[in-house]
DNA sequence: AATGAATGAGCCTTCATTCAT
DNA sequence: TATGAATGAAGGCTCATTCAT
């Protein structure tokens, strides 16, 4: 007999589960959130949700993954429309504009990716199996983009495209971190970071 | 009946929990750390602690206020010694250089520091005032060099300090964040930081 | 309409799942096994399983009553063979020897069978008449074997042939109980028994 | 400043558990009895119980060695009286006559008992580690008896003390697990057992 | 003030059983 | 009948906080 749901029904719950778990950690911090919190917010079962995940560790760790991989994928797709070297980087840094206002969500998920982040340094285990891929997947992504700079003759040529990278993203996270810090978008902050870093790369 | 004990014992007393609370909060994290944990390092009893706190946050927020003022205290006393604003800038970058090799105590610090931060998100209403306040004074601290600079002809006339105390604490958090990210220290990141700041702020 | 499957059918699928069961009891205890050891032992859905049985305390009783029944059948044909109610009796006594060398599966068959006696002493409602008529079919086995010889003239006409039917598997229990005890047979221990019980009958 | 409870009321806190422990066990089985059945039936807080408890199995644990210490203390000097090897035997087997009618609490104390050995065997380290020495202890106590009565000319010097002390032993455990199995004590066949174990020792 | 035993709500997780399909 | 996802009570254990001494 055919089972009775099909992949696509577990996979639309999992989605649900996730989602509500993301939901809480957001709101509550995902030390502090709870298991129950999640069941009340998905209205599902203790139960259901244990069917679909072991335990709350691997909610995050699924959290975790899914974001660094969707994050990963979008940027990579996106800069493929860009022809220089210079364009990416720019456009890269555009994405991190939060335009006007303050967005709760997008706060929210910030917070929880920083969370998950001082939590995995309490386990290293973790910290090492996901943070330490996650980081060459995004560290080679822009380090590439440098490398292709200076082949095409944009960039300088005497750079340390690993350097770069590293200092890339620590201004991506710089500029993340006082948006946490602070509640509201950090765009004129950004805006010179973009120039400065375009200004050390071009020849 | 004269009081038993001095004021300066109760500081005294007071001082010793915070120091064993940063200890545990350090080592474990604020969450996972119990009161049991800063009972044994402190060698106090239960009931001494909750003596002079009434409860676990408590300590956490007293602790934050401290460190906060500490540290704002001691950046404003050690620039006193330089008489350029380019230089008091340098001397501030310096101070997160953390020289080379892994210090696990200085990493740990860090992370509680960030935890800090998530929790006063978390707690707004509590901690609305001593964020602005605290972001105020780091801020202004900031500003105020830069605008020494402008005056003394050291850094550009144009350029809005707000921004550049702004875009100064972003870096110094980027490049932490990312110390706490890779759990060794970027001084290269730092140093790249330095040079691009010093060559927006110069004339 | 006509059933679907036959009545051998159920038979069939009943003494799956009464394995299946048995041999997870047997690794794990009859509290520790769950019904999901059950189902992926047996290679049957959970539905299914509730169909032959209503709960996991309905799979161990029926368990108890089969295991009792057919042991009881066993030894019954098992000394149609011989002739002389000396030969049975050592012949009974020999099936308790487990050989040499230390028999896992040997051993937890034990171990279930002494859980079984735990269990049915705290369910006492349920199975005061399982465990009476098992009490008395075994009894009488040994007595009858005891008048049997008392009539042939090999064993003593004074003996009471229900307090030697008690001492019987007293003895059998013990040197068993100390299997489970120690975790290897104690065929020795049983030699002598076995020599003690017979001189106390022969003539 | 003196400690507030006196180490006599924390041990007796200790015994009130043990006792509230034991006859949660005796009623439910140790498996099935819960950690709030023991508080329920103490009147203390679950937080005072794990004060001076670790978990469950270590009131167990505690439970165990206790109980295998006063039998082994108690057989000791109880038959400090006796000058004979064979009076030492035969008193030895009287303590297990349980006289007329059903102790229920004797009971229930043997069936705690038993399912101690049964829990024991599914954890092997347990097994192990408390098992061994208690059989030892008991083994050598019976042994050493037997070589004194071989030494005093009592009982036959081609006596395998060992063996002798296994089947001691495997007589008392067979007799007492009957007396589980029908619920009531079975004192002729622990009679008979004597006779015969002491036609076997004597010259 | 100091002590540390006591409290009990709450945490994560398990699992026998049910029931829509 | 068969399926296995869903249910939710219950389990062992933790820990911030209280309070009698």
């Amino acid at each position: 007999m055919a089972p009775i749901v099909s992949e696509d029904h577990k996979e639309k719950k999992k989605r649900e589960i996730l989602e509500s778990a993301h939901a809480c950690f957001a709101k509550k911090g995902f030390q502090v959130a709870t298991m129950n919190d999640i069941v009340e917010h998905s209205g599902m079962s203790k139960g259901a949700i244990y069917n679909y995940f072991n335990s709350k560790d691997e909610i995050y760790l699924e959290l975790m993954r899914e974001s660094t991989e969707q994050t990963y994928n979008s940027l990579k797709e996106s800069i493929l429309i860009f022809n220089s070297a210079l364009e990416k980087i720019i456009f890269l840094f555009d994405l991190y504009d939060k335009g006007d206002g303050i967005n709760i969500e997008d706060l929210s998920k910030t917070i929880v990716h920083y969370e998950f982040r001082l939590y995995s340094f309490r386990h290293e285990e973790l910290n090492n199996k996901l943070n330490q891929r996650k980081q060459k997947y995004f560290l080679e992504f822009i380090e590439d983009i440098i490398k292709e700079g200076q082949y095409s003759g944009e960039f300088k040529s005497d750079l340390n495209p690993k350097l770069m990278a590293d200092l890339f993203w620590s201004l991506i996270d710089g500029v993340t971190s006082q948006f946490v810090y602070k509640g509201y978008p950090q765009n004129e902050v950004l805006n010179e970071m973009k120039n400065m870093f375009i200004n050390r790369l071009k020849v």
